[in-house]
RNA sequence: GUGGUCGUAGCUCAGUUGGUUAGAGCGAUAGAUUGUGGAUCUAUAGGUCGUGGGUUCGAGCCCCAUCUUCCACCCCA
């Protein structure tokens, strides 16, 4: 027999880990409802059309698919007409799609807006939602990359307003609080840099150029101008970025530089008025964390057109822990036509690898049961059963030990499960109408009247 | 997807230039304590050395392949 395994990038949770996961999932889920925002879930499997040309060339690469059932190769030699190789290497792009027509979700989003578009008739628009589920992706593994992990999603569809930005904002300076990470808000926004390309005359190069400067505080300036002009921008268009890039002054002067450098480009323009806008809203509700324009923030996913943001903690390096923006028209793809949204997303398994990094979960999330009884026996037990039912009906989480085994071993099983009290009932003590209350902590011991248990044990 | 790295008991790791029967600490189990957890002492169990090939009289150690781990790219939460 071999031993067991899961695959690569997955991990088994372990009672301890679930608890401190449920601690993040229910402070996200809290202040997500206190905005408003409403759940919703969506299948794990997506049609492979849903999911395919949405994040990408790379994106669709990371792609889990899922193959068909039954005889998948049936009739693949005819789909090949022109006495073309089925199975060669050049033909597996085509061979795929013939196999497989169900893909695992990559992320929430593009569900999201499948989501909107598929029940817009049943929705209250500007509809506000948040999803919490596991999504995969095909990526090599490293720390803080998975192959299966979580996504705490946010996103409002039907408003242009920046008052949803401003939000949800808000709402990650108070999840971060809540849970106790120091993190600095980063915003950027898309139509600055698209302004910044034309204003560079490299309108075209879009991609090239964001992904390019992304790098910056990275591999540095002569990396970052390397790779523009291997990406084939102009020396013309390098330059002219190289000057925005070593620009230095303080977050107040870059809009007054940026205006400036974008007065030709109305896009451009309209960018750093939304910028304005957004930050001075945001601000206004008393951020606790630090919120930076930083103009070099271009977040891979095409699908953005304003706003963009990513959030990373201040003490532990781990990448991005939450990111997001505005997609104008992310249901155009599934049929309906301008409609905008704006959304974040929240990495669970980066913020639970921070919290644990930083120690910061709280201590007495170990156990959820209250209170033990002793087994000693048949007999004995037929009396703690219905003690124990009073004390759930009270709310109190009460469990029996489920074998009359060794009294050391049932004191074991309490301080290893770290419930707080433990009932010794025995013979004796029901024969003199009384229990025994032992609280572990302090290993003191008390008499009392079985009907006092409930208000001892209350919380 | 590219380049590198790791793998020995449940966990963390030793293991000499390739040499007989692979070790430690922690943990587990049992007892010292017949109705009382954490500390101490004692004993016991637990390994086809990631897997499959190869070289050798002989492989945990050398070679190849493969899987896994971690890391740097790519990309991203």
């Amino acid at each position: 027999m071999t031993r067991p395994s899961i695959p690569k990038g997955t991990r088994d949770f372990t009672p301890a880990e679930m608890v401190r996961r449920n601690y993040i999932f229910a402070t996200i889920r809290k202040i997500f409802e206190l905005f408003g925002y409403q759940p919703i879930e969506t299948p794990a499997l997506e049609n492979l059309s849903t999911l395919l040309g949405k994040y990408g060339e790379e994106g669709d690469k990371l792609l889990f698919k899922i193959l068909n059932s039954g005889n998948y190769l049936e009739g693949i030699q005819n789909a090949f007409p022109d006495g073309e190789e089925a199975f060669s290497p050049a033909s597996v792009k085509a061979l795929t799609l013939l196999i497989t027509e169900k893909g695992l979700r990559y992320d929430l989003t593009v569900p999201f807006a499948r989501f909107v578009v598929q029940h817009q008739h049943e929705l209250t628009f500007p509809f506000k939602r948040y999803q919490i589920q596991p999504v995969w992706r095909a990526d090599r593994p490293q720390k803080g990359r998975y192959r299966e992990f979580f996504q705490c999603d946010v996103d409002v569809i039907g408003s242009s307003s920046l008052l949803n930005e401003a939000e949800l904002i808000q709402i990650i300076d108070q999840v971060f609080l809540a849970l106790g990470i120091s993190v600095s808000i980063r915003v950027n926004n898309r139509k600055i840099l698209s302004g910044i390309a034309e204003a560079v005359g490299a309108s075209g190069q879009l991609t090239d150029l964001t992904t390019a400067m992304d790098k910056l505080d990275k591999v540095g300036l002569e990396k970052v101008l390397e790779e523009l002009l291997s990406r084939g921008l102009s020396p013309e268009s390098v330059e002219k970025t190289a000057a925005l890039l070593q620009w230095q002054g303080s977050q107040e002067e870059l809009p007054v530089m940026l205006t400036e450098f974008l007065r030709d480009s109305v896009t451009g323009q309209k960018g750093l008025q939304e910028m304005a806008e957004v930050t001075e809203m945001a601000k206004a509700c008393g951020l606790k964390n630090p919120l930076l324009f930083d103009l070099k923030l271009a977040r891979g996913l095409n699908y953005y057109t304003g706003t963009i943001l990513e959030v990373s903690s201040r003490d532990v390096e781990i990448g991005s822990i939450c990111g997001g923006g505005r997609y104008d028209d992310l249901t155009g793809i599934f049929g309906w036509e301008g409609v905008s949204g704006v959304g974040i997303s929240f990495g669970a398994d980066r913020i639970f690898d921070v919290m644990a990094a930083l120690n910061l979960f709280p201590e007495e999330m170990a156990s959820a049961t209250r209170a033990l009884f002793i087994n000693f026996g048949e007999k004995e037990v037929r009396h703690c059963i219905q003690w124990a039912s009073r004390l759930r009906d009270a709310g109190i989480s009460t469990e029996i030990y489920p074998d009359p085994a060794k009294l050391k071993k049932q004191m074991e099983y309490a301080h290893r499960k770290n419930i707080p009290y433990v009932i010794l009932a025995g013979e004796d003590e029901i024969r003199s109408g009384f229990v025994s209350l032992k609280k572990m902590k302090t290993g003191e011991q008390i008499n009392l009247s079985p009907d006092l248990l409930t208000d001892h044990l209350r919380p």
